[in-house]
RNA sequence: GCCGGCGUAGCUCAGUGGUAGAGCAGCUGAUUCGUAAUCAGCAGGUCAGGAGUUCAACCCUCCUCGCCGGCUCCA
């Protein structure tokens, strides 16, 4: 009989009997596994198990909790799904159903919406069908055949993928150019077939439904074809799965902790912000809670900012449009900005940036070589007309209030002012309690250069200096072309919050373009005037964004300093008030924000509320503490402390007043 | 902006083609209390706004506003 050698990931030969699958040789070597592994790889492409390796393959095990493997079973129960819609529907048309970060959708064109009411029963025709034990079959066949085939059952998502496979060899001819070495060759297709239901896909799949244990359908959402709003509105249908019933549990579990801490519930329940129909959407109110957290944030940044060399000012909200004229806003950001209001004839803008502003003091001297690199920074509110549809309670405002500041600095001081703000920027995040960070480094899109103000050359010399930045930093980045600001490249950071999700906050952006715009000048040690680069950061973003990413990430009980209300005292009965009035004036001394609570209820009562609330403190007041100058100590979260001298407290919580800042010392 | 869903008291939510209810919060009173909810009473709503159908609309229809989940966009 015929055999065939096959090299197994430890570099060990296995002989295998010709014509058998993958699924025959894992049966062979890895018994155990079987049920675990979903799918395999063949020097390195992954495919299906029923696939006959040839000799002298590289032969790997894709397990179910790789991350690939969740993938494909992911991919597979998304097909499962479409499968189960196509029975209920008929008349469903199907556009594409890939697997994403925590779970899978499919978009589908149904002749009618769909109730949330019937994601149950799309779920449980997939249950019938997964019990059925499908196989998912593949099926090959050349590219014309296919587009036949496809015609004929009026799938006309799946004619315009594969008429693109057709003329591009991708489904993505966006991505045409980097997909040039890879794209399917050999003119053919494959389909997966479970019962009835026939799907273009690339694969691999799962060998058949058993493999799908753990699946929940989520929610149903609108999605344009091909993400694009010219095109036709699809019905997508999200679902997640998983390869165990405690895995997918253990999700939604999470799922549902996202939901405890939605800032806009915090925000509401711990009286820190609202946005009120009356005043307009994506317009904030900081609430007196809310506000106290702010002007922490407020004071600890700018004593940062003046350590580190910045001026701080302060600038007008509106000013007249030729300003932003000259800036390039109203050719090139006019789609953000608010409508301009009419002032003596005068045509005035509200601000979407604070750029013009700090120019414009820039601008107001002469300034000399000596006086750069020239900070000057602002925690200035700016408008933007975002589109009623992303706004997202502090997320996502019309308002805000970015930690903004713009270096004016000479070419050759541009790498290490940019070094400077990536350290500041992360060291405050890390401050705050975010240590982990993700970076991003945009670049103009060299195919659409007319999009972006400035010479090409000058675009190239400013993304190369952040990208020396970044690769001296030592931490890792992303680098993503078409992503640059009109009027520069620049560096975006994202936090990471405890649930892991990231948030984009801080953005380092350089800037020739702007100065050249105001005409800009320094005079230089050779007496003759030059041209200042310009760099635009923001560290925090937008306050109220990173308020709201804050608030989920303590799930609003926030640390001893930001807390709004750091300790709070209940005396035991009305006697101990006196002496709740004594301590409170010791703490309130000390800088500590102390809240008296003396209403007329039990102290069970009383620290239930502050639980609640999320006071980092309790102090309890009663005979004994009178008695011996003694504070009973609580701490948020069920600690209870016992008895201690109030100078004791005092000192312990003088450590927590201040920020963890780490950094230089300056 | 687009697709789908939703909008009843400050909050969470019941409710029916025949002029609206609970719990919590609030207020008042009693209770003076020792580590996660003391008891009683009171008050609170143009049922998002507008138009229409109807003898009668919170309920049915249309429009507007807002919110939620996504898409697109983004700090």
């Amino acid at each position: 009989m015929a055999h065939v050698d096959v090299i197994l990931p430890s570099g060990e030969i296995q002989r295998l009997e010709a014509g058998l699958s993958l699924a025959e040789l894992l049966r062979q070597i890895h018994a155990d596994l079987e049920g675990r592994v979903v799918a395999g790889r063949l020097d390195g492409k992954p495919v299906d198990l029923s696939t006959v390796p040839p000799a002298g393959a590289r032969v790997e095990l894709v397990l179910m909790d790789s991350p690939e493997g969740l993938f494909i079973l992911r991919h597979s129960t998304a097909h499962l799904m479409a499968a189960a819609v196509q029975e209920l529907y008929p008349e469903a048309k199907f556009a594409i159903g890939p697997p994403v970060e925590d779970g899978f959708y499919y978009d589908i064109d149904l002749p009618r919406p769909l109730p949330a009411e019937d994601l149950p029963v799309i779920e449980a025709r997939m249950r019938a069908l997964q019990a059925d034990r499908l196989p998912f079959v593949r099926v090959e066949m050349p590219v014309e055949e296919a587009l036949r085939l496809m015609e004929t059952r009026g799938e006309t998502y799946k004619v315009e993928i594969l008429e693109a496979i057709r003329r591009y060899g991708t489904s993505r001819p966006d991505t045409v150019e980097e997909l040039k070495g890879e794209a399917e060759t050999g003119g053919m297709v494959s389909f997966y077939q479970s019962r009835s239901f026939l799907d273009l896909c690339r694969g691999p799949h799962v060998p058949d439904t058993s493999f799908l244990r753990a699946f929940k359908l989520t929610h149903i959402a609108g999605a344009y074809w091909r993400g694009s709003e010219q095109n036709p509105m699809l019905t997508r249908i999200y679902g997640t799965a998983f390869p165990t019933e405690e895995a997918l549990e253990q999700h939604l579990y999470r799922l549902e902790e996202a939901r405890r801490r939605d800032h806009r519930r915090l925000g509401r329940e711990l009286g820190l912000f609202s946005i009120e129909e009356e005043i307009g959407p994506g317009l904030v109110l900081w609430h007196p809670k809310g506000a106290l957290v702010r002007e922490v944030i407020e004071a600890f940044w700018r004593k940062e900012h003046r350590r580190r060399g910045y001026q701080l000012v302060y600038t007008p909200h509106v000013a007249r449009a030729h300003l932003w004229d000259v800036s390039g806003h109203l050719s090139w950001y006019q789609d953000n900005m608010f409508s301009g209001m009419e002032v003596e004839g005068q045509e005035y803008l509200v601000r979407p940036m604070n750029c013009p502003f700090h120019i414009l003091i820039y601008r107001s001297h002469t300034r000399s070589y000596r006086d750069l690199p020239f900070r000057l920074g602002e925690l200035g509110t700016v408008y933007r007309y975002e589109r009623s549809g992303v706004l997202h309670g502090l997320l996502r405002v019309r308002g805000f209030t970015q930690d903004d500041a713009h270096i004016f600095c000479r070419p050759e001081q541009l790498e290490s002012e940019v070094a400077d703000v990536l350290e500041l920027a992360l060291a405050m995040l890390r401050a705050f309690g975010f240590p982990e960070h993700h970076l991003v480094l945009s670049v103009s899109d060299p195919a659409q250069m007319t999009k972006y103000a400035g010479s090409e050359e000058e675009w190239q010399r400013a993304e190369s200096a952040l990208e020396r930045v970044l690769e001296k930093s030592g931490f890792a980045f992303d680098r993503v072309e078409g992503e640059a600001a009109f009027y520069g490249p620049k560096i975006d950071i994202s936090l990471v919050d405890v649930l892991g999700r990231q948030w984009q906050c801080g953005t380092i952006q350089i800037d020739f373009n702007m100065p050249e715009r105001f005409d800009l000048s320094y005079i230089g040690e050779d007496g003759r005037s030059h041209r200042p680069l310009m760099v635009h950061r923001a560290l925090l973003g937008s306050l109220e964004r990173f308020f709201g990413i804050l608030i989920e990430h303590y799930g609003g009980a926030f640390p001893f300093w930001l807390a709004p209300v750091q300790v709070a005292i209940l005396p035991v009965a009305e006697r101990h008030e006196p002496y709740a009035q004594h301590v409170a004036g010791r703490l309130d001394t000390a800088g500590v924000r102390v809240q008296i609570d003396d209403r007329n209820e039990k102290v069970g009562y009383r620290i239930r509320q502050a639980e609640v609330t999320k006071v980092p403190y309790i102090v309890v007041v009663g005979d004994r503490e009178v008695e011996g100058s003694l504070a009973s100590v609580r701490e948020r979260g069920r600690r209870e402390r016992g008895t201690m001298p109030v100078d004791t407290l005092l000192d312990e919580l003088r450590d927590l007043l201040h920020p963890p800042m780490t950094g230089p010392a300056l």
